[in-house]
DNA sequence: CAGTTCATGTAAAAAGCTTTTACATGAGCC
DNA sequence: GGCTCATGTAAAAGCTTTTTACATGAACTG
């Protein structure tokens, strides 16, 4: 039988690029129909190879699973990496912009999320994907970390980990209950971006950050120059 | 094909209480293999019925699935209202108490709270389902009201829906992330509970509660005397 | 109590998915 | 040109889902 239809040009008995395209395929199929319903056969038939093709690539189905999950945290890491920007131009700007981008990324790549935290795959599938979802991780840790410096002196400072559990935990929480594609979604007074904001604020107040969003500017250089070049 | 082999007497052609069952099993199932894993046959096997038989009783499998979730919100509504236990014997402790009791569901009914909140059900799956979540939701929403009316003067009183909204994000962050029976926990400095009070703790003292934890109690009769009675 | 009815179960079958095994192809290499 | 091995295919076994026709017996009905 003919699997490679009229996709394109005949590529031959071999295809060049299959587990590319197969992970590709998978993440279009996980976009539309989630990560439950998404087939293995289904990514073959849209790959045009027959259904035992993928297994040249992938152990099974599962494996496939855990490696988009891996490429959505490299994704992932890439974007809060690029929003953090390692604090500047100040670390609250920066931070803000976090939590943004965890939003936008669970809005934008539904797909990405979904595998990532709701397909079932057990975090530590393989080393490397535990290894990424650290490294995503360890950035809002980073974040945590250099907050955690400017909280002001008399208030209890709580260890940054917690502090970048809290961030997470918010954050998933919000994008997981509210800020998905599908019809989950409930019907909120606020965009789920305003209401992370909004509730990042009233933390951050209750570690005794100042209250007026534009008092944050008063960064002071506590540490004697850190690894990050003054803003310019 | 004898269907009813050796579980238990013989029940003879019909069995009797075949939905019952039929979602007692597929509760052990969700609870054994994750909501992915679970099959609808498998279901009627451990219940003792032809693969067919399920049929009768729901559409599909994803009639079952949403209705175990209905169930789940059920059990969830009876959990956090009791918690809650209309503020009694004040606001402060009865909502902790309803954080603990989200925490504690998660984790001793990780079956439920998966076909709840994981398993791809949308809210809106019938209309029963979203009635008793939005039910469910609306226990925290009454505790958030309830907190809100003790925000100090002087203080900038967030919506109690947004309030509300902030609960639900940050037990439910901590729930999916952290409390799940599964592989999927991180390890963590500290328990869920601990990370959740601690979160709420701090986003109170940004409210303007009073950080001291025994200052709670200095609950002002401020509306003179609400429909529940005094606590004995 | 006999007879009928109807909810509830079974059997059988079609269609599709997963995974394995044996075989086919052809790209890259001496 | 001829090997060799990675990469595909075909075929098959064993699942699941879902439908259709049929079987059973519990509960009315007269």
């Amino acid at each position: 039988m003919n699997w490679r239809k009229d996709q394109g040009r005949e590529r031959g008995y071999h295809h060049g690029n299959l587990k590319e395209a197969l992970l590709q395929a998978a993440l279009d199929l996980i976009g539309q129909k989630g990560a439950a319903g998404f087939t293995f056969a289904d990514a073959a038939r849209m790959a045009g190879v027959s259904p035992a093709a993928p297994y040249r690539h992938f152990r099974d189905r599962d494996e496939l699973l855990s490696s988009i999950a891996q490429r959505g945290f490299e994704q992932f890491e890439q974007v809060l990496g690029g929003a953090w920007d390692d604090g500047r131009p100040d670390t609250m700007s920066a931070f803000e912009r976090v939590g943004k981008a965890y939003l936008a990324f669970a809005r934008e790549e539904p797909a990405y999320y979904s595998a990532m935290f709701e397909s079932g795959v057990p975090s530590d599938a393989n080393p490397q994907l535990l290894a990424v979802g650290e490294r995503a991780f360890g950035i809002i840790r980073a974040a945590a970390e250099r907050l955690a410096a400017l909280v002001p002196v008399g208030t209890p400072r709580p260890p940054a980990m917690m502090m970048a559990l809290h961030f997470w935990s918010m954050s998933h929480g919000i994008a997981s209950l509210f800020s998905r594609g599908d019809a989950a979604r409930r019907k909120l007074p606020m965009t789920p971006e305003e209401l992370l904001e909004a509730e990042v604020l009233i933390y951050l107040r209750g570690l005794g950050f100042p209250t007026d969003r534009r008092a944050e500017a008063a960064e002071p250089q506590d540490k004697p120059a850190g690894p990050w070049g003054k803003p310019k």
